[in-house]
RNA sequence: GCGAAAGUGGCGGAACCGGUAGACGCGCCAGCUUUAGGAGCUGGUGGCCUCAGGGCCGUGGGGGUUCGAGUCCCCCCUUUCGCACCA
């Protein structure tokens, strides 16, 4: 007996035998090399980019190669972009459809440190891998331009890009508390801190200090955010940005320091003074959303690292101080981060005077105030704060109410005076309508109002003023680790930092044998002498490089610009291409990028089209995300096993079945399900049209068949064409496909034999989703190849889409009785009376009276009865 | 906690402005075809009842608006995804 596995390989060929015998050998993977040898010969998917006179610049998110290659994932992102390019390329557009790879970064070289091969070998031997995958998956790439971060004729304009920020003053360096991955031993992005936890590696992350270089896109976070308004993206990834820029409007206020043995009141009068600088410098700075509670504000909380915490603290604090604070430091972010937490704090015995009470209030230290939003200090509130509320609770501070719905104080004598009994220290929650109390001349007023009045108030003494907040922090692009581009600065002992001439560029990342990052957070650089040891560019003395890299979503902020530049040696992007082309037309790729990737490229467009080098501050006119794929009910990710790698199902289905079946599985925009067994249909599907095709060729060559549309087949067609071209716009694969099928089976229902013009539109509108069978059939009923050269997506008429004759549905009190046949724009009258004369319809109406007929025309009648 | 999206047959999913719920596909059923079938073709397929005419129920749950609600409004439940002590 034979054993299973022989039988499968028996079964498998028997069927292939089979199937290429019925369909008259349709054998995907000859069809598909065919093409893609000649798409690769005649150059079709280069498109002229100095000529194109209707230039489509179709961008996706490159990947990042990574060794395990391709995953169905990159797949199903790609294709739904490259159906719409090819979809744009048959209206007559000319598509420019690049792709490249992200190939720094921690994750390839902690990959590479892992298997323990250098990365300057894994990362072509990966990008190979990619391209192999890529190339059979029929993609309209132009492979003559694709990007490569890791080339050194690339990244240094990645480098150019920074010192054009560092002239603009919009790259500084500063000594900051950063995320620090302790396994990755490098320096986090707020935005690659997930949870208080290293993106990567999800190793808990800490704090640090560190000298680094930041970007100061907190300068452009109004602009961010505004432009949102305006730009065409998809509604979720604008909230996302929205959310993550997170503006906050408020006031800032200070509270003046009470000096120790001052004896005066404390609350200096600045009103005399010009800027206000001498006041504020002796007082404490906070941000607050809620200035109008300020009369509340019973007591400050600064986070544990706020500098001032050292000369506020009196010395009898010292050293319960200094221990909270080191308890604080030594907490990983995500311990610290942890709402549901019992708060914790310590009194410095330093006390603030609330400048709108003049009362003398307490200084606290706690760790719930985070020291990188607002101004590392807030003014506590704890009556109308839920988190104030805890801590005073906790801690036996006063609390005092200072709004109230206003139908609750109505009756109130003296809003000024408003005494709440014991019940005083409760949590007021804030509500749309209210009023201040408890707030000296204010009581009474509107909360909002109130609020601005008091700023106004406060502001002449320059204790207060409006001012927005945001959540959004400088970008710290610094990165002590060795994949990556250099950061091209020089260190001199007297001319202090210098930026590497522009002639110099690039700084090349030496090659290192031994490349691991250390834990000290010093760059593998900095072991590399012959790399920093340098000549000061300015003096000739002796200087010292930079020694960090990049961080790699500096690479990809402005890859899109390179693609139609790539030729172009000493420039980034030329000017001419660049109007040309840019900004990009559709920009398809992941919500995981909704933050990251898609805010930093935009303020870098925004920053260089300031500095003059762009014409446009924006760097997409169409974003869409895609979906993304599940599998048995999961993310698709590899820690839970459930990785699906495409190559098994191209080699057995072919890349035309397989995109076919991606698209169909669900809506493009919100993902679906990935299923083995769905890919059937698909299947089936191809094999149809090409049959279809091919009897379509044989009758025709017979002289079987009129050779024409048959009228009713004609109806078909025409939907068929309105709803594809509808879908393939606005990216609704799924239902093209569905379609396309509809339409195949209107073909060949009943076994009729399809005419070559019935089966020549569906073969143009096939071919973005399954180009290759598309170019072999095109070929076959005699069109001159490519199809994506010489065919033209076919139109529709409005006036043929409709029948002649409707059916139109009966309602009886809105239930549905019967339906009748009439002519279309039949009258009210026709279709009621044709209706009554419906038994069903007179068994329901019977007895009754007919109240009201509502009509629409050539949908509906609906008889209400009563 | 805040924000966003979504709950429709056995399954993946359709449904423009409120107007015949379930397109298309998977699976299943029947017939045809085939030496054979895990193949192909044609047709059928939401549930319950049925005197075989049709009837009732049905888009997470409850209310409402309307001649008519998957779609609009209010309340609730569930799931997924972001952000999370953001002052």
């Amino acid at each position: 007996m034979w054993r299973g596995s022989w039988r499968a390989v028996d079964r498998e060929a028997k069927r292939m035998a089979r199937v290429a015998a019925e369909h008259d050998d349709y054998v995907p993977e000859r069809v598909e090399a065919r093409w893609r040898s000649f798409w690769e010969e005649e150059g079709t998917n280069q498109v002229d980019l100095d000529a194109a006179e209707r230039p489509f610049f179709n961008l996706m998110m490159y990947p990042y190669p990574s060794a395990e290659g391709l995953h169905v994932g990159n797949l199903y992102a790609f294709t739904g972009a490259d159906i719409h390019g090819r979809y744009r390329r048959l209206l007559g557009e000319d598509v420019f459809e690049p792709i490249g790879f992200d190939a720094f970064g921690i994750h390839s070289e902690n990959h590479a440190l892992q298997v323990g091969v250098h990365p300057m070998e894994l990362i072509p031997r990966n990008v190979a891998n990619f391209e192999r995958q890529l190339r059979r998956a029929g993609l309209m790439y132009d492979w003559t331009r694709t990007v490569d971060t890791t080339d050194p004729e690339y990244y240094r304009w990645t480098q150019w890009i920074f010192l054009k920020l560092f002239e603009a003053g919009l790259a500084e360096k500063k000594e900051a508390p950063v995320n620090w991955c302790p396994s990755c031993k490098t320096v986090l992005a707020n935005e690659q801190v997930i949870a208080g936890r290293c993106e990567r590696c999800s190793t808990p992350v800490g704090q640090r200090m560190l000298s680094q270089w930041f970007f100061r896109i907190t300068e452009y976070a109004g602009r961010l955010l505004d432009n949102l308004e305006w730009i065409d993206w998809s509604r979720t990834t604008k909230t996302a940005q929205r959310n993550w820029i997170g503006r906050s409007e408020g006031a800032r206020l200070w509270f003046p320091f009470v000096v120790v043995g001052d004896g005066g009141s404390g609350l200096a009068d600045g009103s005399a003074e010009a800027d206000g600088s001498a006041v504020r410098a002796r007082a404490i700075e906070v941000f607050t959303t809620r200035p109008d509670t300020l009369f509340g504000a019973t007591f400050l909380v600064l986070s544990p690292e706020h500098p001032v915490v050292d000369e506020v603290t009196t010395a009898d604090r010292l050293e319960e101080v200094a221990a909270y604070q080191a308890a604080t430091a030594g907490q990983d972010l995500m311990e610290r981060r942890k709402v549901d937490r019992v708060k914790t704090g310590v009194f410095t015995g330093g006390h603030a005077v609330n400048p709108a009470t003049g009362e003398e209030i307490p200084i606290w230290i706690a760790d719930y105030v985070l020291m990188d939003y607002g101004t590392g200090a807030i003014m506590s509130v704890p009556a109308h704060d839920q988190r104030d509320h805890e801590f005073a609770t906790r801690f036996d501070l006063p609390i005092r109410a200072v709004v109230a719905a206003s139908a609750g104080v109505g009756k109130a004598k003296d809003l000024a005076d408003v005494r709440l009994g014991p019940g005083s220290s409760a949590f007021v929650e804030h509500t749309a309508d209210e009023v201040l109390i408890n707030s000296g001349r204010f009581s009474g007023m509107p909360a909002d109002d109130g609020g601005r009045a008091i700023v106004e108030w406060l502001a002449e003494r320059h204790l207060a003023e409006p001012a927005i907040n945001y959540r959004l922090h400088d970008w710290c692009i610094s990165r002590q680790r060795y994949w990556g581009p250099p950061i091209p600065i020089i260190y001199c002992e007297s001319c202090g930092t210098v930026p590497v001439p522009e002639d110099d560029l690039p700084v090349r990342l030496p090659y290192m044998e031994d490349f691991r990052p250390e834990a000290a957070g010093v760059s593998p650089l900095a072991r590399a002498e012959e790399f920093y040891r340098v000549e000061c560019p300015t003096c000739g003395g002796e200087a010292r490089r930079e020694t960090d890299v990049s961080d790699t979503f500096l690479d990809s902020a402005w890859y899109f610009l390179r693609y139609p530049s790539t030729e172009f040696e000493d420039r980034p992007f030329d000017e001419a291409r660049t109007r040309r082309w840019l900004p990009v037309d559709s920009y398809i790729g992941g919500e995981e990028h909704s933050v990251l990737h898609l805010l930093y490229s935009r303020f870098i467009v925004m920053a260089l089209h300031d500095l003059g080098h762009l014409e446009f501050e924006e760097p997409y006119r169409r974003f869409r995300k895609h979906g993304l794929l599940i599998k048995d009910g999961a993310k698709i990710s590899k820690s839970r096993g459930n990785v699906v790698i495409p190559d098994a199902y191209v080699d057995r289905y072919g890349a035309d079945t397989f995109r076919t079946y991606l698209m169909f599985l669900g809506p493009y925009q919100e993902g679906g399900d990935f299923r083995d067994h769905g890919i059937a249909g698909p299947e089936r599907f191809l094999y149809r049209v090409w049959d279809s095709v091919g009897a379509a060729v044989a009758a025709s060559a017979g002289g079987q068949g009129s050779g024409e549309i048959e009228p009713e087949i004609e109806r078909a067609l025409q939907r068929a064409i309105k709803k594809v071209s509808e879908d393939l716009e606005g990216l609704s694969y799924n239902t093209a496909i569905a379609a396309l099928m509809d339409y195949v089976n209107t073909l060949r229902s009943e076994g009729r034999t399809p005419s070559l013009p019935e089966v020549r539109p569906l073969i143009i509108m096939l071919a973005p989703v399954a180009p290759h069978i598309a170019e072999e059939l095109w070929e076959r009923i005699g069109g001159e190849p490519s199809i994506f050269d010489h065919a033209t997506w076919p139109t529709y008429d409005p006036a043929k889409l409709e029948e002649d004759e409707v059916d139109i549905p009966v309602q009886v009190n809105g239930k549905l009785r019967a339906t009748v046949r009439v002519a279309r724009g039949a009258s009210r009258e026709t279709v009621e009376e044709l209706a009554l004369r419906d038994e069903n319809v007179r068994r329901h109406v019977e007895g009754a009276t007919i109240r009201k007929v509502v009509h629409v025309p050539d949908r509906l009648i609906n008889l209400v009865v009563g």
